[in-house]
DNA sequence: GATGAATGAGGCTTCATTCAT
DNA sequence: CATGAATGAAGCCTCATTCAT
């Protein structure tokens, strides 16, 4: 009904199979097929398989970002920000594992790598916001010493495998699960 | 000079150009130029590319797990235990990196996906060396009462994110943030 | 503002695409934005592409005849009539770059070898205006008793050499030299 | 029989085709065809369609050299020279039609024009035998003195269209009239 | 066993042309 | 009349795999 109704439906599809199969094996043309129309109509709404990649990238990254910073506890403690960050990017991938698999695929992939330090939230160099709650939290010895870079990775790296697990149903993740989950992260990184 | 030197050849070109490329642009020419023989010469070693690549992640992970099994502190405290895996497995990857691309490369691709369950280290059916040390943990109160892929993820996810970082120059890993960074681990999963 | 701007401003954009790309470095709809029109409308201006190729060529023609016919010395001597023909056309491709390299890429393709006897001036089944120049030359004993194909060719064949030489500023013609141009060409086929 | 049979039957089936169809209408898949290979295996040859293009130009342009410098009478007058290369050029195209077409055809595209100084004959800036020929003439005072471009363009544009017409069926061109043009084109430059 | 030339299916992309608005 | 989004055939090229030597 939209305007660019196309131009949604084209990515819908790209996600699909790219998250499904990966970057090779999702032809343009199926991606076309699936998304109802002709392979060349791809190339109205982007110049090529690269844009079309990256772009997709971008709308996914903007929803995270969106979604997790619509409820931000802003005024809350580093703790309880840093748990409801752990704790909403989990649910948000649990709910759109598509999502999950197209980043994962994504930044394992030549086209992720030139955006390595950029991550799903926040990037280094801008401060972001999970940044910033390290940051913080080093200077009021609330957390441990250690480079930002390996804060991140205690804090977020579990996170995918743990998002991994719940897709292929090694476990089943539930709020309870999820909570502690968060906590156990916050135990890495606290003093 | 070995009997099967060419084998070895090979698995090592596709090792190097996977690691540095992705899969879908290591074509099987340039693998086999890499490794001094003909492309037809491939095909008497590995009925095809996908096996190739599974071989080659079968080499890789016994090799790792060769290693971390070497020195392995089994008198030692659990919490020793897992420190040295902890740290081992870093070590390797930073002083293997391409073993650390391919690996990743592998998991993130249709190829691993149907792999997913046998991790680096210990694949749970199997009760491997990890799991062990998770389950005596848990029922000695001594970690947290988590399921157990949630105790690997925790433990293990860090990893790959730190090894990229660093790999990629965004931090340098020395033996003493090594060290530190393996306590946090274990934080993250002890009670 | 004339009655068909349209029609106009598509040949305008036609020809300076092709004569700088080549025909197949033109693509209707560039010509269709460099003529600030829609692509479907040119196909309310010309059937297809060819077409389009085609009447361009036409106007072109009419448009250099014209220019030709415009001072044509009538009432003075052959020579004199051959060497204004020359000097003009000389002159005229000089200032109108873009009309040489398209009628350059026009009879050196498909769609100039079915016109290929139509030539700039005189076709020869039409006894055209040069023609009859060499016919009388001939009969005059003023010319070499040459096929008047070769005679053309003589005179004309230098041109196309010349002015590209010109455009792409191997040599710079000035009128003394287009005039002792001219004159050669005379010599070549004058008795 | 011979080793590289099957790049000459490529080079031949592109020749074939360009000469007749033009660059843009004749298909890699069509060379292949008509070369009786698969169309991957042209690329086994020749890195891409440019690459074909212009190797097939150079070969063709060394065999025309080459033919030239054959018989060639360096021992005789500069007029007879010059003449020799005119009637033996002329000769070359009339007996090898689709040389001259696919020449044709490559000097008007892309393809040649970054080559374009270099002519058939002696490139300028080499001082090639034609130039050669000039330089000696124009110091001599036999020729015109005019610049070098402008007396190339008199000597060989007639060529151009001569064989065209030839081929076209315009005119038959025998040794006779061969002759006959040559020593128009002499007069075209001779003082 | 080894070779590497040959294959041809399949991928990405362009563009002349159509047609609903 | 004009628009321009959509179409899909067709072009170039890659590469896993085969097979005659």
């Amino acid at each position: 009904m939209k305007i660019s109704d196309k131009r949604t439906d084209i990515l819908q599809a790209a996600l699909h199979l790219i998250a499904e199969r990966g970057f090779h094996a999702a032809p343009m043309a199926e991606i076309a097929e699936k998304a109802g129309v002709a392979a060349g109509t791809i190339y109205r709404y982007f110049e090529n398989k690269d844009i079309l990649i990256n772009e997709l990238h971008g709308e996914l990254e903007e929803k995270i970002n969106g979604t997790l910073m619509e409820g931000y506890p802003l005024e809350q403690s580093l703790r309880e920000r840093f748990l409801y960050l752990i704790r909403e990017l989990l649910l948000y991938f649990i709910r759109n594992p598509l999502h999950f698999r197209y980043m994962e695929q994504y930044y394992n992939s030549p086209y992720g790598i030139s955006m390595q330090r950029e991550r799903f939230l926040g990037k280094p160099g801008k401060h972001g916001i999970v940044m910033e709650i390290f940051k913080r939290g080093v200077s009021q010895q609330l957390l441990k010493d250690l480079p930002e870079m390996v804060l991140f990775s205690l804090a977020f790296g579990p996170l995918v495998y743990l998002t991994r697990d719940h897709i292929l149903g090694f476990v089943a993740l539930d709020e309870k699960l999820i909570e502690r989950t968060a906590e156990a992260c916050w135990d890495a990184i606290k003093r």
